[in-house]
DNA sequence: CTAAGGACCTGTCGGC
DNA sequence: TGCCGACAGGTCCTTA
């Protein structure tokens, strides 16, 4: 489900509920998710006060004085905010205890979450060789150029690959990619230099609104106070196979990419 | 080194 | 109505 928006926006959710509160317990139903979860977990976090939320990539980041607890919702799954005590349903796996009663409670199908202990969150090896975040200054055209000098993998899967930017999923990669003009095909290292400040700032842009509307809700997607996101209606070709382009009205055409669904306009994008 | 493909899971949907 | 395959927002790991 969720990529770098509806990950920002479950951290600003839960932010103001989490901020200064002291973990007691990690209860933990089945560890059997995308890594299994340690089962010094919760010993590790238990009375710890959670400084601050935070995010790198697509992990939250709940920073004690002595380490950080990191959680990733994978594909399915959602994390939210428990006042007191409810029955568990299917499928939630993990609950973070707070002083008070209350819980952060991750629900996730597919099981391809995780969660970490890590001392210093930026060493962990899940961390320490991620590219820079998007919306922070490190991302330039300058740079993306440098990443995509001599590459012949498509643009598309370029912007996906973790190394070289964090946070771009599918829905995103495409979206960035239209309103570049560029086609998601297209080899990296094949891109006029003079048109990666268009796909920067692409990029960005598309992440930055996505996180003012709350995500993107395509199935059930819900944030930390368990709304759903509303960019959905303002995706110009995800999931739109067939339907009109909304700049020049030519039919958006879904192909497959690295085994990834990809929407483009055949027209807009060169 | 790069690039491609498989792997990990469950739920939902469309077609027959 | 029931079954079966295709597909779904991520990303790590192996292989060539």
């Amino acid at each position: 489900m969720p990529e770098l928006p509806e990950v920002e926006t479950t951290r600003r959710g839960l932010e103001p509920h989490v901020v200064g509160r002291r973990i007691t317990a990690v209860e933990v139903r089945e560890p059997r998710l995308r890594w299994p979860v340690p089962a010094d977990l919760s010993a590790a976090l238990a009375g710890r006060r959670i400084d601050s939320l935070g995010r790198r990539a697509k992990y939250l980041l709940f920073a004690t004085g002595d380490g950080t607890l990191l959680l990733h919702l994978g594909m399915s799954g959602s994390l939210r905010y428990l006042p007191g005590f409810e029955p568990p349903q299917a499928h939630d796996h993990v609950d973070i205890c707070l002083e008070g009663g209350a819980r952060l409670r991750l629900n996730d199908p597919r099981r391809f979450g995780s969660l970490h202990f890590a001392r210093v969150a930026a060493e962990h090896p899940l961390l320490c060789d991620l590219g820079p975040e998007p919306l922070e200054p490190g991302f330039t055209a300058d740079y993306l150029w440098r990443t995509a000098r001599g590459r012949r993998v498509a643009i598309k899967q370029h912007l996906m690959n973790g190394r070289v930017v964090v946070g771009v999923g599918n829905i995103y990669a495409s979206e960035a990619l239209f309103r570049a003009g560029i086609r998601p095909t297209r080899p990296a290292g094949r891109i006029a230099r003079a048109r990666f400040p268009r796909l920067v700032d692409a990029v960005r842009e598309v992440l930055a609104e996505a996180i003012g509307h709350g995500g993107t809700t395509l199935r059930n997607f819900v944030g930390g106070d368990g709304r759903p996101g509303y960019f959905r209606q303002e995706l110009s070709v995800y999931e739109r196979d067939g339907e009109p382009c909304k700049r020049c009205g030519t039919a958006i055409r879904r192909t497959v990419l690295g085994q990834r669904a990809t929407y483009h306009c055949p027209r807009c994008q060169r």
